[in-house]
DNA sequence: AGACATATCTAAGCACTGCCAACTTTGCAA
DNA sequence: TTGCAAAGTTGGCAGTGCTTAGATATGTCT
């Protein structure tokens, strides 16, 4: 796998790798195109052959995020078990992504890109989404088949409103002691269910 | 209310309520502190005496937002209807505030700020959950007591989600038509009080 | 094999940013 | 009145994103 000096041979994967190395040493640090070039050993401005803009590198850091998350989606959807056994499985694997991989989870949903002027970056989230909506789709009467997109999409946030709060540190522990993946998948999964076993007025 | 052209007068709030605007006018907007400087007709730097870092400043300016939401909340949460109309209002008060403030709200998440360094940040952010918290204690039954935090910590987790996918555009028109305030309150109200009427195995 | 078009990378530079140090101005209080 | 601390200015440094112009390698076509 020899390479001229000159010749980097893949910058564009390695500018990518680089910026995901960095976000999981520092999920807090403000990526510099400059810096991860430099980290690379190419010049400054290299970068820009593959990356119009910064905001261009950052969407495709955040796609490339979608698809992983998508891919550990799909294996977890794949079981024969029943419903809740499914549904836990994707809850806790979409908490499990989101608090291992803080900084790419943050910058997936906070790119600032426009998703009508990044088709790409607007599929790829849309891909993963549909997992958690095919399996809810399953599990639904055929009667409620109307509601699949609501109850999918309240799915949806009720697992990116765990991870935003874990990793933003907003769920302080006195309030709730067990903050674990598995505690929260299993609330999560409750909910989208049948909710709350305690009937209110 | 005559100042001298040297100092400002109230130089902290005029850069505070400057940011605001600039987030209002556009929520994806990089705050540049000089920029700010500028605006108001100080010179660059003179934000320093007042915000040691920039991040200092976003810190105040993310705590201003969580307290114009917990006045906001608190006014919802003072009615004297039943908890199913306390609990809808405080969802659409929430949601409301979330998407007619995004860039504030994105602030108020995503400041990179470590709470336990800024305990001012953490008491506000704190007091506008302790709104939503005290309703839904007061709603559960003696016997549910202790799963008042899962409830609360689930219900801020959901109306959150709401607004962090709304603001990012993440529910697509073909899989949600009314995306409206309310018609997401009602939903994040059911789950919170129920859950999902219909029974899956 | 040689010529050319293209993709990739370098070099130089601009405007802007956050931050720092030294200095000036002002208001207040001993 | 005088001294001092707070508030603001000036100048400057290092780093950033982006642009332009030029250098170098790759591959293709004759």
């Amino acid at each position: 796998m020899e390479e001229s000096a000159y010749h980097h041979g893949d910058l564009r994967t390695a500018l990518l790798e680089a910026a995901e190395d960095e976000l999981r040493k520092d999920p807090g640090c403000a990526l510099s195109v400059r810096s991860l070039a430099s980290k690379i050993g190419v010049s400054p401005t290299a970068p820009h052959a593959h990356f119009k803009t910064k905001s261009d590198l950052l969407a495709a850091l955040a796609s490339r995020g979608f698809q992983t998350l998508h891919e550990e989606l799909l294996m977890c959807s794949q079981g024969t078990q029943n419903t809740r056994y499914t549904l836990n499985s994707l809850a806790e694997c979409y908490l499990s992504f989101g608090t291992k991989n803080v900084g790419l989870y943050r910058l997936m949903f906070t790119t600032g890109v426009d998703l009508d002027a990044n088709a790409d970056l607007r599929q790829t989230s849309r891909a993963a989404f549909e997992v958690l909506r095919d399996v809810i789709r399953e599990a639904l009467p055929d009667s409620a088949a109307i509601e699949t997109d609501a109850h999918s999409v309240t799915a949806w946030a009720l697992v990116h409103g765990f991870v935003s709060l874990l990793n933003e540190d907003r769920i302080a522990d006195d309030i709730m002691e067990d903050r674990s993946v598995s505690a929260l998948a299993e609330i999560a999964t409750d909910r989208i269910l049948v909710g709350t076993t305690h009937k209110l007025d």
